[in-house]
DNA sequence: AACCGAATGTAACAGTCGGTAACAGGCGGA
DNA sequence: TCCGCCTGTTACCGACTGTTACATTCGGTT
């Protein structure tokens, strides 16, 4: 199988930091300091809710899930999408109750840690305290990494992103980086993506059409990845009856969200000055 | 001075969670076990550059700043700003390099906390060790709400949104709620909204037309709280020269961003059943 | 005081993307 | 097997907002 995720560093991964080995806790050890308890899931159901009580940390063990944000007048979004060695919920740590929800997206084991507990065997167990910091960290960067992906790149350009982005993860489980099957439907990935599920299809297409990609529902085939890392690094896309050429950074061509940045690439802000 | 900020629970409240004492801990104790240096920068010097290795965490002081997070193509976004009270480079813990900017936005002293001697005093500190941690899932929490903001709000709520988050920033430190000066330019509150200057430009202009807002530069005075949190609700803003009535809810009017999640309240994603 | 650059504000134009609708295809249940 | 429902796809139109250009104000320097 050819490689479709050859540079480590892409825009995406630093954020993923070093923590290459997911599960670096086997459960026999956790065991010693926790009642872990094993919970398998259905599709859909919900690991918490927002507002329940907040009792546990949960590590994904198996399946995939989602994690949504909402507002009391009914606004959500899909904040991040989970797979194995992932932890969740650490997102409540400090409130009494959950701050988000929770999904499977398919059928799904996990380890539920409960919250105190957690916390005592963190100081018997070093290893736990730095994987529980390292993740919330991890964390942070990975929401920093969408959020400068969802502030410069238009539409085209975030799915992109995002398929670039579920073949590392694919790889990173160990399966292959250039074929596989998203646990998500379009209306997750819209929103996740901050834009409308008809326009994640019409880019999906797009990409199809350029021979990028080959999708079919949810079995996507990268075939150029390449173009999409060109693509997800805020170039504008060749038209489907552009030259040949690549355009590189082109100025004036079209009106795409991603040409601002490019635009300015040294303005530093407002304030910024080159200070020491 | 009249209240602006009467609902503890905004949706943009939530992710603070209960965090109200900002600076838990004196310098007295900290110095007891970590070395302490206090730092004094000037409007635009960096506390730390992308790359650079990563040493320490800073307890901002007094002052405020940006973090900026940027690619290797050229692309940047602040994503958050920080003020008294915030703990700042918590993003690079478990790297060893830092992952993005911190950028002082004015005259600003922050108290330096060298990493390892960090982590060796949360073990003697407890409550240092609690401090860090509410510090992190704290920040996820904020990120993700904004993630819910930037998804779901077209330009003019995100700009209201802001004036009441920045509003809240302010009442916390004792200071007014309803008149402040923005910190930052209108470059970085664009870049930090996912917006162009332009655009936050047009919607700060209308909502001073609207009556809701006074603004000059920086300068900004809340007149009308309830229909800024109105607006950051995801409602649509009624129009300069429509009727009286606040239109709560209208259907098919107009192609805001907002109305899409206004549609379909209850749509729970993809696969996500009720379940039990 | 005059000048200059940066930041801010305003306006016109145009493109992307959202809203809507209609249809096709897959999946599960009867 | 058939049927109904949900997901996914495509097309059309227009609003929102990016882009560009330019005026104005502010702050600091000459």
């Amino acid at each position: 199988m050819n490689t479709i995720i050859d540079t480590p560093d892409s825009p995406l991964d630093r954020a993923r930091g070093n923590c290459s080995s997911p599960l670096e806790l086997d459960i026999d050890t956790l065991h010693q300091y926790l009642p872990v308890v094993r919970c398998k899931l259905a599709a859909g159901e919900y690991v918490y809710r927002m507002g329940q009580p907040f009792r546990a940390l949960y590590l994904v063990h198996a399946g995939s899930l989602k994690s949504c944000e909402l507002a009391e007048d009914g606004r959500e979004q899909v904040t991040s999408f989970r797979i194995r060695g992932d932890l969740i919920g650490v997102e409540s740590i400090g409130l009494s109750h959950c701050a988000c929800d929770a999904i499977a997206l398919e059928h799904c084991e996990i380890w539920e840690l409960p919250y105190p507990p957690v916390i005592a065997a963190c100081l018997q167990l070093p290893a736990l305290q730095a994987r529980l910091t390292a993740s919330l960290a991890e964390e942070i960067r990975r929401h920093r990494s969408w959020m400068l992906a969802l502030g410069t790149l238009n539409a085209e350009q975030r799915v992109a992103a995002f398929l670039l982005d579920m073949a590392r993860d694919h790889a990173r489980l160990g399966f292959s980086d250039c074929h596989f099957v998203l646990r998500m439907g379009r209306n997750d990935m819209a929103s996740f993506l901050g834009i409308q599920h008809e326009t994640v299809t019409r880019a999906l297409s797009r990409l199809q059409e350029l021979g990028y990609i080959a999708i079919q529902r949810r079995e996507v085939r990268l075939l150029d990845g390449e173009a999409l890392r060109f693509l997800a690094c805020g170039e504008r896309m060749r038209r489907p009856m552009a030259g040949a050429e690549r355009a590189p950074r082109i100025k004036s061509m079209g009106h795409g969200r991603a040409t601002s940045s490019l635009r300015r690439p040294a303005a530093r802000g407002d304030t910024a000055y080159e200070a020491a």
